[in-house]
DNA sequence: TGCGCGGTGGTACTAACAGG
DNA sequence: CCTGTTAGTACCACCGCGCA
């Protein structure tokens, strides 16, 4: 059976669905950040079951999904919620399907905040399925989020949700639709022998995200060919991770990500790196004591949690703040976490008034995301605006001393992150101890904390593990800092 | 004066990268 | 999945120039 998932995974590239089919174990895992991914499309789907208040819930998959529509339809239900269908080999299943008429109307909910190339294509296939099962369609439309939308009082359904009406488009995409189905049905019966072989051809090696682990078994000529297909970034970590050799980029290609040579240097261990002293004295020369090394963790929602909010709007909910009073001072710290469900806003706005001081520098990773959180959080809490705006106007983005240049790493790999940069200029400072690993795994675990059903225990856990991720955070622009100083004496 | 060519510069779009 | 920025590119109008 073709799913329609996996039928958008082939057109993605024809080599995934083979490899989703028969070797599933190289999936990446579902992680904490996946899951809450996941999560926001599911609390969309829900909500767009609003648009419709008399729609019948279908329970089962598969088989019995398409037996339990059958029977609702036979019922005389004329709203279907998650109704399956097969047929002729396909299945799918729909989020909501309404009776005009003779016909059936399909609306597919996304949690994008817009129309994306693949859905035609969904709709495409379900449109397809559901005439193989003898329904006939009438409307197809996609509905998404409308990030437009500001959340005051009660979320409406109708305003937070726009519906496109995708009959037209999906109507012309049908023919391809057709063929593109029987060349993945073909695709799914291969062959391992001949699954292989599709792989050496595959048509889409720059999005494949199976490409690392599978190159091993593409032969040299073919990685050539596939290697300018590549974006840069991907072709340098594919390069510098020893998947794809250097004599099997073209030259002109290679000479401009540095050369084999920086490669080679790379994996002997001996890195290349280059250190503008005059600059970076320069540049610290203008920060101003006290020091104040700041990073906040936020949550996004598609549908708004709290009132003055859009969707996807990120909720700051908790902050780490490392001060440095003067040079060689002691380092003192201080923290906030809003653990209720609750807008988090004002508690945060007004701790952090209280925390850092009305004069010295503050030091961010990456200005832009802080700055414009400062701005939103001024725009909620306005008796609070002069402090927040007081931030922005001191704030120095620690990022930019790599991105310009100034300290520079043949281990950065380019990239100017700071979970690159960290592990090369402050090695003893590592995230794998923690079990919130990332920003994301952090904004994961806030829903978990402020849900009232979440026992104290896990709690506890829970507020130790952000508070800890987040202070190592501010912590490790801490080092880096006393690194790029240390740096710019010797 | 009209036409075509090539360089210039400004905009408009896209891909990549940073944060979550 | 999102937002926002930036760097690179693609495109087109424009202008000066040579030439008929």
């Amino acid at each position: 059976m073709l799913t329609k998932s996996n039928f958008l995974k082939f057109l993605e590239c024809s080599c995934q669905l083979w490899l989703v089919k028969n070797m599933p174990h190289l999936l990446p895992p579902i992680d904490a950040a996946l899951q809450r991914l996941f999560d926001e499309g599911n609390k969309v789907d829900l909500f767009a079951k609003k648009l419709f208040p008399r729609g019948v819930e279908i329970a089962g998959f598969n088989e019995a999904g398409a037996r339990n529509t059958a029977s609702a339809i036979a019922g005389g239900a004329t709203v279907l919620f998650q109704p399956t269908f097969t047929g002729n080999g396909i299945t799918c299943r729909c989020d909501i399907l309404v009776k005009r008429g003779r016909s059936w109307d399909l609306y597919e909910v996304k949690s994008s905040t817009g129309q994306k190339g693949t859905h035609v294509m969904d709709l495409a296939f379900q449109r397809v399925c559901l005439e193989e099962s003898g329904i006939r369609v009438g409307k197809t439309f996609l509905v998404h989020v409308n990030n437009q939308y500001v959340r005051r009082g009660k979320v409406d359904p109708f305003g937070v949700l726009a519906t496109v009406n995708l009959t037209q488009e999906v109507k012309t995409a049908l023919p391809v639709a057709r063929t593109q189905i029987a060349r993945a049905k073909k695709t799914l019966a291969l062959s391992t022998k001949a699954g292989l072989d599709l792989l050496k051809a595959c048509s889409a090696p720059g999005s494949c995200p199976y490409l690392p682990l599978y190159a091993g078994t593409i032969l040299h000529e073919d990685v050539y060919a596939i290697a300018p297909g590549l974006p840069r970034a991907r072709l340098r970590e594919l390069l510098a991770r020893g998947v794809i050799a250097p004599k099997n980029v073209p030259p002109d290609l290679l000479e401009s990500l540095g050369g084999a040579a920086a490669f080679k240097r790379a994996r002997a261990k001996k890195p290349a790196a280059n250190i503008d002293r005059e600059g970076l004295a320069r540049e610290f020369a203008e920060l101003e004591y006290p020091l104040h090394f700041l990073d906040y963790e936020t949550f996004a929602s598609a549908i708004p949690d709290f009132d003055g909010y859009r969707p996807y709007q990120q909720a700051v909910f908790q902050y780490s703040l490392h001060v440095l009073r003067k040079p060689g001072g002691r380092l003192e710290h201080k923290e906030f976490l809003h653990d209720a469900s609750t807008d988090p806003a004002r508690p945060v706005a007004a701790a952090l008034a209280r925390d850092i001081a009305s004069a010295g520098s503050v030091i961010v990773w990456n200005e832009r995301f802080e700055a414009s959180r400062n701005e939103e959080l001024a725009r909620l809490v306005p008796s609070l605006r002069a402090p927040l705006r007081s931030i922005n106007e001191r704030m120095y983005d620690l990022m930019q001393v790599v991105k310009r240049g100034l300290y520079l790493d043949s281990r950065f790999e380019g990239s100017a992150s700071l979970k690159k940069v960290l592990p090369v200029v402050v090695p003893s400072l590592s995230y794998g101890s923690l079990n919130v690993r990332n920003g994301e795994m952090a904004a994961a675990g806030w829903p978990e904390l402020t849900d009232p059903r979440t026992t104290a225990k896990r709690k506890k856990a829970l507020r130790r593990d952000l508070l800890a991720y987040c202070k190592l955070d501010t912590l490790a622009m801490v080092e880096i800092y006393k690194a790029f100083v240390k740096a710019s004496k010797e």
